[in-house]
DNA sequence: CCGATATTTAACTCATACGTTAAATGAGAG
DNA sequence: CTCTCATTTAACGTATGAGTTAAATATCGG
C-alpha cells in the first residue's frame, strides 16, 4: 500500500543475494569498472552485468559510461529506505519483546494474587506425537 | 564465502515482499495466531501459511502450537544478522562518500594549480586500491 | 467417537531469478 | 576503416516464488 513497497522490494531483494552484497561491499572502497568488480567471482560476465542491472534497479548503484567502461559507484541515499525500515524494524522488535516480558510479568503478578481461574500460559501442553 | 551468507539471504528475501513486512510489523503489537494474522489480507490461507514458513525459515519468527491455534511471534534475535549487515552497510556506504568527497576535493585541488594536461574530472584516477 | 475449526500439504499454474554460451554494441587505438 | 576490448543483449534451461483450489491433519468440545 504504501508507495515505497516496490522500492523496498527492490532493495532487499537485491540484498538477497551473496554475490550482490560482495559486490556492494566491493565498491565501498571506491568506484571500478565492470571487469574489476567482476573478477573475484567465479561466474561469467554476463551474469555480473545481470546483477548490476539488478542493484541499478533498486537504485542501490549507479554506473556511468567513461569511455568503454562503466564506472559503477554506490548510489548515494540509495539504501535509505531499506535502512529507515531497518531501523524501525529494530525498535519494534525490541518492543515487542519487552512487551512480552512485561506481559509474563502480569501474568506471574496475577498467578500470585490466587485468582486461579484459567491460568492457562501455554494451554494444554500434552503430548504432541500421539501415533496414528 | 562467510558461513552466514545463506542466512541473510534467508533474512533479506524474506523481507522483500510486503505480505511479509506487513506480518512483521503487525506482529511487534503481540503474538496472534495465523487466522487472525491473515485477516487483513487479501490472499488464501494457504499463501499466508506459506509465507510463515519462508519467515519461519528466515528465524524471523516462531511458531509454537496451542490448542488448535498455532501462536505466532518474532524471532527474538532473529533479525541481528541482517541488522548487522545493514549496519555495517550504513558504514561504508557513508564512507564511502566521503571518500568520494575529498577525492573530488582533491581534483579540484590539483586543476587549481593549473596543471592543464588532462584535467577532466571523471577520467584518470582509476586504481586507488587502498585496502580497506 | 464425531463434527467443527485452524492450519498445512498436495498438486498445479504462471512469472521471475540466476546461470549459461553466442552474438551484438560501443568506444579507443592503430 | 578495422581490430580489439569492455560490456550488454539474446536465447535458452532450470530452479524457485507466489498464488490458486482441494484434500489432509490436528485439536477441541460435545
Amino acid at each position: 500500500m504504501t508507495p515505497s513497497a516496490e522500492i523496498l522490494d527492490r532493495a532487499f531483494s537485491a540484498l538477497a543475494d551473496p554475490t550482490r552484497r560482495a559486490i556492494l561491499e566491493r565498491l565501498a572502497s571506491g568506484p571500478t569498472t565492470v571487469g574489476e568488480l567482476a573478477e573475484p567471482f567465479d561466474i561469467s560476465l554476463p551474469a555480473i552485468s545481470k546483477h548490476l542491472a539488478v542493484l541499478e534497479r533498486a537504485r542501490l548503484i549507479r554506473r556511468e559510461p567513461e569511455a568503454q567502461w562503466r564506472r559503477c559507484s554506490l548510489h548515494p541515499d540509495g539504501l535509505r529506505p531499506a535502512l529507515d525500515w531497518m531501523d524501525r524494524a529494530r525498535s519494534f522488535w525490541t518492543e515487542s519483546l519487552s512487551n512480552l516480558a512485561e506481559y509474563l510479568n502480569e501474568e506471574q503478578e496475577e498467578s500470585r494474587h490466587g485468582s486461579s481461574r484459567n491460568t492457562r500460559k501455554k494451554a494444554g501442553r500434552r503430548s504432541k506425537k500421539r501415533g496414528v
